[in-house]
Parts: C-alpha cells; structure tokens; sequence
DNA sequence: CGAAGGTAGTTTCAATTGATACCATGCTAT
DNA sequence: ATAGCATGGTATCAATTGAAACTACCTTCG
C-alpha cells in the first residue's frame, strides 16, 4: 500500500498524490474509527454483562475511585455533557447503585458515593474491564501499550486547547 | 501519579489497587476520550469552513479516490451504518457536489462520483484538512507518527473480529 | 441588606443516530 | 420461466444526544 508523505512537509502541493488515499492514512479519521470499533465492543459487552451503559459504568469507576465527588467534576474529569451525568446519575440512583448526599457546602450540588450494591457491582466490574481491554490489547507489548498512552495524552493536551 | 500493573498479568488481584485509577489508565477509555476530542476539533472546522458534517466530508473523501464507488462498498470501507451513507448521498447530490450514475452492472445500487464542482471543493478540503491534521499531530516525529498508525490498525484488527 | 450576575443540576426540545421494515432488483435452482 | 431467497438502497420510527431555557442556590459588591 502506498504511503502519504510526510504530515508536515509540503505533501499537498501533489494534488494528484494526496488525492489518492487521503482518507485512509488521515490519522484523525484512523482514530475516530479504531475508537470506535473498540467502543462498540466494549459497549456491547457492558451491555449485556451488566446492563450498564458506557455513562453509568463511567459514573461507577469515577466515583469509586473520587468518593464524594460532585455531578460537575465527573463532567470535567470525563468531558461528558453535565446532561449526560445528570441522567445516569438519576438512572443509577433508581437501581440503588449509588446515593445522592446532600453537599453541606453547596446546596445546589450533590455529592456522588456509591452504595453497598453498586460497590459489589464494582468489585465484579473491575476483573472482567481488565479481561476485556486484555482482549484487544494484550497482544502488545508493555512498552508499546505505554508509549500509546503517552501519546494520547499528548495528542489531548494539543487538541483540548 | 501511581501506575496501573500490567493488563496482562495477575493485577486484578489486588483489589484495592485496581480500586483506584482505574478509568484513567484504562485504555478503551482513554481512546475513546482522545478520539472524541480530537474529531469534535475536526467537526467544527468541518462545518465552519464548508459546510459540511463528517459523514459528507467522508463520503466526499472516499469518492475522490474510488471513482465510481457504490454505497455499500463506501459502508464498508468506512463501517458508517448504510442509512448514514444514504442520507450523505441524497445531501451531496442535491447540493450538486457528486453525481449518482447508474450502475449498468446492477440497476439496484448507484455509481458515485464527484462532479465538477464536487471536485473543485475536494481541492479545497484537502489542503485544509492535512493542515488541521498537522495541527493536532505536527508534533510529534515521523516515526511517532508511523508508530501509532500501524499500533491503530493492529488494534482495529483485533478488535474488528 | 439586596440586586446583579454566576453556577449546579434538571427539564425541554430539536437534531442525529441506527434498528427495522420495506421496495425494487438481482441471483439460483428447479 | 419462475419461485424463493438475497442484496442495494430508502423510509420510518424509537432511542440517544446536546443546546438552551429554567430553577435553585451561591457570591460579590454597592
């Protein structure tokens, strides 16, 4: 397969070159689909192990590892819509998953802890995570799978300004 | 800031390591997160500049460099759901950008391709786009860069069985 | 104080999405 | 040929999403 020159060098002025296989080697598209490919995996599975929704089950693990924490840093910490919170906050309350405590230094705001269910829930949701990240990613190497997480990290620190 | 184990080894066991930190590290998550931000960026631009959602911009991609295509080798180059595709095409051709031939092999399925006008956009687009890419991934090294392609597609091949 | 403006969270509504049903055409086997 | 099943594409509908308006509370400043 032919290869895109360099991103950054004067690739473009050979439009009859980048007209062929723009798409395919555009990083930003590679990543919205692999993302995706892998999303949809995982969702499914959340889906039909737990009944969680991709929201919830993120609800689930922020809480559980920011005991107390309110409905507005879970949106900054995950970037989710604060409607996208507020609903799976509502949803996990109604199943008793998690609890709502009044927030003595802030009225508006509720702080977030999960309940004794929702902690068990937890407990059984972390093994089978790991066993489903394992399953994409464990054919790489320790080495690889951190200099990936390097790099996505820098890639949000570039693109989230 | 403390480091998960390693996905493949027994880590799981320790339950009150992986307690915490779990979602940061977590890579389907940390994808996703990554990928989010970035095409939200590429989206905006998208739209501000032509007037034009991401499914149209893909389409328009892929039928400058597979002249002729049908819809459904699009859906599946590209894994959009048939309906999206539909819906880009019936937008695309009455904004006049492509043309949907008749397919003399199968009077069922269209033959895509870019019209004058059409083409003279995708001149436009796709100096613009390898400049927003370069915004975001101008960064890093060629080899960084080589790196995480074929990291993506070996993940997408995992993934997309 | 209390008016003015800001923030946490919810509600409402419109847009986008994808599953399903559907239509027209194509293919295969009798 | 034609009956029966498969496929390309569209239409319909229900679910998900996020923007904007709203409520309740908080903060600042005259």
């Amino acid at each position: 397969m032919q290869k895109r020159s360099e991103i950054s060098s004067g690739a473009v002025a050979d439009l009859t070159q980048a007209t062929r296989l723009l798409l395919d080697d555009f990083l930003p598209y590679r990543l919205s689909f692999t993302s995706n490919l892998v999303s949809e995996a995982i969702a499914r599975a959340y889906e039909a192990l737990f009944g969680l929704r991709i929201p919830e089950w993120r609800l689930i693990a922020v809480i559980a590892e920011h005991d107390g924490i309110t409905q507005q840093a879970i949106g900054l910490r995950t970037r989710m819509d604060k409607v996208t919170v507020s609903r799976a906050a509502v949803s996990l309350t109604e199943r008793g998953l998690i609890e709502r405590r009044p927030n003595p230094e802030d009225r508006r705001s509720h702080l977030l802890v999960l309940g004794p269910t929702g902690r068990r829930l937890y407990a059984e949701i972390v093994p089978k995570a790991l066993e489903l990240e394992a399953r994409v990613f464990g054919a790489f190497t320790q080495a690889e799978l951190d200099f990936f997480q390097s790099m996505l990290r820098r890639i949000e620190k570039i693109a989230g300004s």
